[in-house]
DNA sequence: CTTGGGACCTGGCTGC
DNA sequence: TGCAGCCAGGTCCCAA
């Protein structure tokens, strides 16, 4: 499931492939992955720009164009851009999985939306603000500041794990790196956000941050079916602590990770390490 | 304003 | 072996 890390792995590692490059042809398979306007006029819309940008803006990917109009992307839980090659197949898990679009660049080269469960979503808008304008800050950027973080924590009263996945709150963590943070920070996950001490909350606010670079250094985490434009995997998922490792040891206390679900969504946590109640 | 529950979507898994 | 039904989670929509 691409969050922040798998995202930002995509942009870069396309970015000397597309930026200015040609849209050439770009071709709808799945009608409904195209937002806020019919897929022909998405369609014509982006043949013949000039890609002149990349960017990221939590979990979204944005396109930016010549004529300064963005091409945005969600790719939601099962969502790929993959660089389609000749010389290499498809990673099994992408093989059967729906082509919701394609867009051919003027070198010849194919640009493939790969979505298994069709969640993903593609918008052409004339301002990028139209789409991404709700986020919450970037938890990478300068001025995300522990101050900032503070403040915004202070009016909430949900569990913690639910306002860190809330992108209003801080863009681009989801379900599986907001387990890794808290893990990193020592705080149980149903601790409520505004209940949090300031040295938590300082904790919490460099674990968001060493967690998210690590995971970038390491490509992103393939757990599921995520992949790089190349079809290779990342790594990031070899150095997690609790996520998805139900019943294995916590590597600090040798007890084992438990799963509870919040706001509907699975947890991992170890309950040794990260107790209920307590701010050191 | 915030919170929380349901819907969307499909492949893989569980249990009968 | 077959198959119905559940589960995974990012985001949107809605009600309280």
């Amino acid at each position: 499931m691409p969050e922040l890390p798998e995202v930002e792995t995509i942009k870069s590692e396309l970015e000397p492939c597309l930026v200015g490059r040609k849209f050439e042809e770009v071709v709808v398979g799945d009608a409904t992955a195209v937002q806020g306007l019919p897929a022909g006029r998405f369609q014509d819309g982006l043949a013949g720009r000039t890609v002149c940008g990349l960017a990221r803006r939590g979990k979204f990917f944005i396109v930016r164009l010549d004529n300064k109009q963005a091409l945005i992307i969600h790719l939601r839980m099962t969502g790929n851009l993959i660089l389609e090659d000749k010389d290499r197949s498809l990673p099994s898990q992408l093989t059967h999985a729906r082509v919701r679009a394609t867009f051919k660049l003027d070198n010849g080269r194919v640009l493939a939306f790969i979505d298994r469960r069709r969640l993903g979503r593609v918008w052409l808008v004339n301002d990028e603000k139209e789409i991404v304008g709700k986020l919450g800050p970037e938890p990478l950027g300068d001025d995300f500041s522990s101050e900032v973080f503070a403040k915004l924590l202070a009016r909430h009263r949900a569990p913690i794990k639910a306002v860190l996945c809330d992108q209003r709150v801080v863009a681009g963590i989801g379900n599986m790196y907001a387990d890794e943070v808290l893990y990193e920070a020592r705080i149980h996950p149903l601790t409520l956000a505004n209940k949090l001490s300031p040295r938590a909350t300082s904790r919490l606010h460099s674990a968001i941050r060493s967690v998210l670079a690590k995971a970038i250094a390491n490509k992103g985490a393939s757990v599921d079916t995520y992949f790089r434009p190349d079809c290779r995997q990342g790594t990031a998922h070899h150095e997690f602590k609790v996520a998805h490792h139900l019943h294995d040891e916590c590597p600090l206390c040798g007890g084992k990770v438990q799963r509870i679900v919040v706001r509907g969504r699975g947890t991992y946590f170890c309950p040794r390490c990260q107790k209920l109640g307590r701010s050191r």
